[in-house]
RNA sequence: GCCCGGGUGGUGGAAUGGUAGACACGGAGGACUCAAAAUCCUUUGCUCGCGAGGGCGUGCGGGUUCGAAUCCCGCCCCGGGUACCA
């Protein structure tokens, strides 16, 4: 079946591009200027399906943007800190630079192997010390922005992998993203990102951005801004002692029947200490007829034990179908609406890491409230008139004010606006505005990450290491150990720093990086990689950002995409990139996923299919057209048996047209209408072709070009002219050059003295050919196809139904001989109606 | 539960309100060959009919329209995200 030796032919042409620098672009390149970019690749090993699917795409983009007259920066490197290198060390004793380094060199073999061409010049790696020197600058500015911070905190501990998470690498479950443990919280202080303070530029500016609309709803439901009112509800009997609580519903206020607090809070606390029991502290707060019976403190802390004791998956994952639990804490509180004394309960459905951690319950217009007062037979209030036949439990739709003094006969939305005002006026609240978001995490304690360079000084506290000292580098000598503890904590040396302030003797931060952060800025750095005096300049980031075109997977929907998206604003802040620049990735393409029986293809599942195995018999071209051709590139394929056949397929229209191309074809006599029908047929594919390049609908651009080599095939039996036929040839390498790169440089060069198709202008369809073709026009009686015949492209309605009218075909539908109406979309379409 | 996608031949899929099933894979038949492979050609939604031709058909039920896979309403099923966020 082979007709050329591919091996051979690909790996020269690989070869070649690079040498000739084809793909590198210089900063004062004459040309219109694009960036298209796949997903910082973490390095482990070589490349599986899903990276060549990925690259494919890139490269795809690559070529055709250049073809098309752009000077396209097309950059590559590695995400290469990571704990999979670290867990290896710990294993085999290997240390995780040397482990890392092998596998880029797999990866990046793999990725040459796929044709992929980049500006290798450019090439980063995160653990360079290169690259974590300018990790570690942007980490110092950011501390001194007050960007980053320590603060002690509950924070997601991992067993399986050893460290803190960040919120978004746990799971709804509270499974961790990485090992798939049960995740633990623990109280520890940690470096924090201040993300929360672009909380309303990172939400707002989604609006703007051409990304799929999945991922930017997915990005709002993270950030998840909820407007509403923040209030105190001052402890019955005391003064100077209440709880603040907030709700998105200020207007049901007059429901509120009782009130919770999270186990966690501090007026839990202060039960269980005793405190309300404590008559030192009554007469302080001027409690004289404060009432509270000492028992509650036994049963409160019995309540808070109980959850101490379960875990996230025990708490949260049952979350509705569990009866809801709790426990009073003996002490009431005021609804400042009504003036009445309503319970406090704490209970664990309220949580003390969103709102206040206290909630006014409503449990008329809130289904948890009123599973919860249920359970502890409280009462129910509606302020809501529900509809007639509402047979619900919790009324949480539209409707008139009621049961709710002068907010009675209101809607909703001016009862809220009611409400806050009444708040605001007694001074015991306001509006409030809250997010689900919480500042990003990003100490690590682990060895293989960028050193956080900070150092603790007795006399001046932490301080950012001088500039003039970084990078930090871990050091080599460092024990494998898999105790928890990070090998760096436990060196003899690394600890030891000089004050940058004092010049004393400080501590090192021991803790590293989350590798997120290195993918945070990664993509600015490959628009002015050979820069020794800073990450990168305003200038260069001017010529190149924002990414034109970014390519990846879903799974980066929120964790990646919402840092970058938060480092380029904070730089921008920050004066280090342009203050224009506001979003790293203008358009987003989410690629579809490999999988295999239902389950996404990776080595943890042990079900790859490795791309060598392609590589080595039908080679890139073919896996890469398999992959384009096999569906629309953002759906996920399921990798059947068929797959192979449908790779020899591709195999075999690639074949199929090196045949044509490079065997000399001599016809016996001569027709001209078959070279004019190959003629439209060129054209028409390249219109089409072009405009799906466009729309990112790869699987139609290979349908159109295999029907243009079937209509060569065609031509060919047909006698038709040489000129017409050489023309669709050189038109359909083109058309594929940038999916089947390799196969199509050799036919060209083959065909015309050693040119470089890559080189070469992107084809245009001829217009005027094209305008001067005859169309199908359908004639339909009642809007069913009776007839088709072939008219000019400008007919007009007169004409079109003279000829329909002559149409026995459209005569045996049309009782009356003529129709009653008639509707033109000319000159594709004539309806009649009978 | 809520929020997104999606449901079309034996299979992957095509069709931006206008010929449903392009293009492939697989199947069937044929040519070439001593034979096989490779290659080339024909055919391939279901159904009635010898045929010309007709009927049915895009998860289900309604609707809008001259005309619906496509738009609207109500369901069913599959995939993903999220999960007591007040």
């Amino acid at each position: 079946m082979v007709s050329y030796d591919i091996q051979e032919v690909e790996l020269r042409w690989q070869k070649r591009w690079q040498e000739l620098g084809v793909y590198n672009v210089e900063q004062d390149d004459l040309r219109p200027k694009s960036y298209v970019l796949c997903m910082y690749p973490y390095p482990s090993g070589a490349a599986h399906q899903g990276h060549v699917k990925n690259y494919t795409f890139g490269d795809l983009n690559v070529r055709y943007r250049t073809m098309r007259g752009e000077a396209v920066l097309s950059p590559i490197g590695f995400d290469s800190f990571g704990l999979p290198a670290e867990n290896a060390a710990i294993k085999t004793g290997i240390h995780p630079r040397e482990f890392t380094e092998a596998r880029i060199d797999e990866l990046r073999a793999s990725l040459r192997r796929l044709g992929s061409v980049y500006d290798w010049r450019r090439e980063s790696k995160s653990h360079s010390p290169n690259m974590v020197k300018w990790s570690q600058v942007i980490f110092k500015r950011f501390f001194e922005a007050g960007l980053a911070y320590k603060a002690e905190a509950p924070v997601n501990w991992c067993p399986g992998c050893q460290t803190v998470l960040a919120n978004e690498q746990v799971h709804a479950d509270g499974t961790c993203d990485r090992s798939g443990d049960i995740v633990e919280k623990k109280n520890l202080s940690q470096w924090f990102f201040r993300i929360t303070k672009y909380a309303d530029e990172l939400l707002d500016s989604i609006d703007d951005l051409d990304w799929p609309e999945p991922v930017k709803v997915m990005q709002r439901n993270w950030i998840g801004r909820s407007v509403g009112a923040k209030f105190t509800l001052s402890i019955s009997g005391l003064n100077g002692i209440g709880v603040d609580v907030y709700t998105t519903r200020p207007d049901t206020a007059f429901g509120m029947t009782y009130a919770v607090v999270a186990p966690e809070h501090p007026i839990v606390a202060m039960v269980i200490d005793g405190k309300f029991a404590d008559a030192d502290f009554i007469a302080q707060h001027g409690g004289a007829n404060f009432e509270f019976d000492p028992a509650h403190i036994n049963s409160v802390a019995a309540f808070v034990e109980e959850v101490k004791t379960l875990n996230d998956v025990d708490r949260v994952s049952t979350a509705t179908d569990r009866p809801k639990r709790g426990v009073f804490t003996g002490l009431s509180v005021t609804n400042p609406f009504t003036g009445q004394e309503v319970p406090l309960y704490s209970a664990d459905y309220v949580l003390m890491t969103y709102g206040t951690g206290a909630i006014m319950a409503v449990p008329g217009e809130d289904q948890r409230d009123y599973d919860f007062a249920k359970v502890f037979s409280l009462p129910i209030v509606r302020t809501v008139k529900p509809p007639e036949d509402f047979d619900g439990e919790a009324y949480t739709g539209t409707g008139e004010k009621i049961n709710s003094d002068f907010l009675n006969g209101l809607s909703i939305e001016d009862a809220k606006a009611k409400a806050i005002e009444f708040l605001t006026n007694k001074e015991i609240g306001e509006s409030s505005v809250q997010y689900r978001l919480r500042d990003w995490l990003i100490s690590r304690q682990r060895y293989w990450g960028c050193p956080i360079p900070i150092v603790y000084c007795d006399n001046c506290g932490t301080q950012a290491e001088a500039e003039e000292n970084l990078p930090i580098l871990a050091p080599d000598d460092v024990e494998f150990l898999p105790t928890g503890e990070s090998p760096l904590a436990r060196h003899a040396t690394f600890k030891d720093a000089i004050c940058p302030k004092c010049g004393g003797y400080a501590r090192r931060e021991t803790d590293t990086m989350d590798t997120f952060v290195d993918s945070s800025w990664y993509f600015l750095r490959f628009a002015d990689a050979f820069n020794d005096d800073a990450p990168f300049s305003i200038e260069a980031l001017r010529e190149w950002m924002p990414v034109d075109q970014y390519i990846g997977g879903i799974e980066h929907a929120i964790l990646h995409l919402l840092y970058a998206r938060f480092f380029t604003k904070a730089l921008s802040d920050l004066g280090m990139v342009p203050t224009e620049l506001r979003e790293p990735f203008s358009r987003l393409f989410t690629q579809g996923m490999i999988l295999m029986n239902g389950s996404k293809m990776s080595k943890s599942k042990g079900n790859l299919i490795a791309p060598e195995k392609y590589f080595n018999s039908v080679g890139a071209d073919a896996l890469r057209l398999f992959h384009l051709f096999v569906g629309p590139p953002g759906d996920s394929f399921n990798w059947t048996d068929q797959a192979d056949e449908m790779i020899e397929g591709s195999a075999r229209f690639i074949n199929r047209l090196y045949r044509v191309a490079t065997e000399p074809y001599e016809p016996k006599g001569i027709d001209t209408e078959a070279g004019r029908v190959l003629r439209i047929e060129l054209n028409k594919t390249i219109k089409k072709a072009t405009f799906d390049y466009e729309r990112w609908s790869y699987n139609t651009v290979v349908a159109a070009t295999m029907s243009l080599v079937n209509a060569i095939y065609k031509a060919i039996a047909a006698n038709a002219d040489v000129e017409s036929v050489q023309d669709a040839i050189d038109g359909a390498i083109k058309l594929l050059a940038p999916m089947t790169p390799h196969v199509c440089a050799e036919m060209w060069s083959i065909r015309h003295d050693d040119e470089i198709l890559h080189r070469q202008p992107w084809p245009s369809a001829d217009e005027e050919l094209l305008a001067s073709v005859k169309e199908t026009m359908i004639i339909q009686i009642g809007g069913k196809v009776r007839d088709r015949i072939e008219v000019d492209g400008d007919i007009d309605e007169e004409s079109a139904l003279s000829i329909a009218l002559a149409s026995d075909k459209v005569l045996v539908h049309l009782p009356n001989g003529k129709p009653s109406r008639v509707v033109a979309k000319l000159p594709k379409l004539l309806n009649l109606i009978p």
